[in-house]
DNA sequence: TAGATTGTTAATCGATTAACAATC
DNA sequence: TAGATTGTTAATCGATTAACAATC
């Protein structure tokens, strides 16, 4: 077993591609080549190219790519050629729309577990899942083999579901708290900004006027 | 004026490190030092400094920097000093979520405007707002002097309420659809992908029993 | 002054791209 | 074979980090 070092950006763009490859294969077209991918998610073929090449060889020489073949690559490479049970804590607003997030089903993702410490919340259903409280997060993440966990609560809350997380054995957490989260080093942790994003097009609005200190 | 060549992951460092300065802010502290910054957020003392440089000197050497002037320098040069009216097209789950996101506020941005083109969604109400039609969208964007949008509608519909905001006069759009969108140069588009942090997350826990071609 | 920390330069590191041999 | 496109190496580009003079 190799230990392949690959730039996190190459997976963000795997993950683009593998969508892209999806709407060929809708399609119904066959073969793609570099070019014709990377114009299609705007990235250069080269790009494209290397990005493949850290995973194996996928292509032929003067034809291209089967998209079907290279769409399964790209969804094993990614883990996605199986089922992700998740379970999710913070049965807000935003919560509550992850819990509906069609995107998430189509890639393999199934929350199989909701909770919250919101007496108020807890017994309510969200699509056919029941809000559990906090304390039965262990029983659940344990019956479905869960790996990875889903924060949705409020900034000052997040840590300390984290810790939680952590305890029960969790591996990765996609934090959608604008918080810097802390947990020991084997955790994977990634934060989804919901608004971070939104501050960059600002940015880029505003600095038209914008005069630097010189 | 001058055009300022700044690396994207420094404008998304920089809204972190304003969230940490209204934490520190908060709890009453006055003065920190790019060591405690970096501390605090998980990146290097010199990446903290060489960020900040970028923009103008907002400390003193010796002593660091002042927690609430540095506050506000930040949330100045990130275009938060003034207030963003956004319309919302997409009045699904994902939608209502955005629409009653605290994060968005406290970041001064206020969606103005929600639309569909769903006959049963439209003249509902999400908190205070009503989902408009589509044919609408002109004339909010005229009213509030609108520069930015979020698409929260499926994938398929996507470029199409994209074509319109384009043609109405948006300036940046924000994309919650996991799709890549045609647009001229002029108009920033950034996605939230809601699933390719997720991916990158089952990526880094499946390789531990990966084996590259070799 | 001595100690601390900034602002900035130069060195390093890593990712992207250009170019081309391999080969279908 | 001629044309096309991959896989891969080397060159380029850009971002991060180390180091240190400036200075509070």
């Amino acid at each position: 077993m190799k230990t392949l070092k690959v730039p996190e950006a190459t997976i963000t763009r795997l993950s683009v591609y593998s969508r892209f490859l999806e709407y060929l294969d809708q399609r119904g077209i066959v073969t793609v080549s570099s070019g014709e991918i990377a114009q299609g998610v705007g990235v250069s073929p080269a790009q494209v190219r290397k990005d493949l090449a850290y995973f194996g060889e996928f292509g032929t020489r003067g034809v291209g790519y089967n998209v079907k073949d290279l769409m399964r690559y790209v969804l094993k490479v990614l883990g996605l050629d199986e089922l992700w049970p998740l379970v999710l804590v913070g049965a807000g607003n935003l919560g509550f729309a992850l819990c509906t997030y069609k995107g998430f089903n189509d890639r393999g993702f199934s929350i199989v577990g909701v909770f919250d410490n919101n007496p108020d919340k807890i017994g309510k259903k969200i699509a056919d899942l029941e809000v559990y409280h906090l304390d039965r997060m262990a029983e659940i993440i344990a019956l479905h083999n869960v790996k990875v966990g889903i924060i949705t609560v409020p900034s000052h809350a997040a840590q300390e579901v984290t810790d939680l997380m952590v305890k029960n054995g969790l591996q990765a957490i996609l934090n959608y708290a604008p918080v810097v989260l802390n947990a020991p080093e084997n955790i994977e942790i990634r934060n989804v900004d919901m608004s971070t994003r939104l501050e960059i097009l600002t940015f880029n609005l505003s600095k038209k006027d914008y005069n630097p200190v010189t």
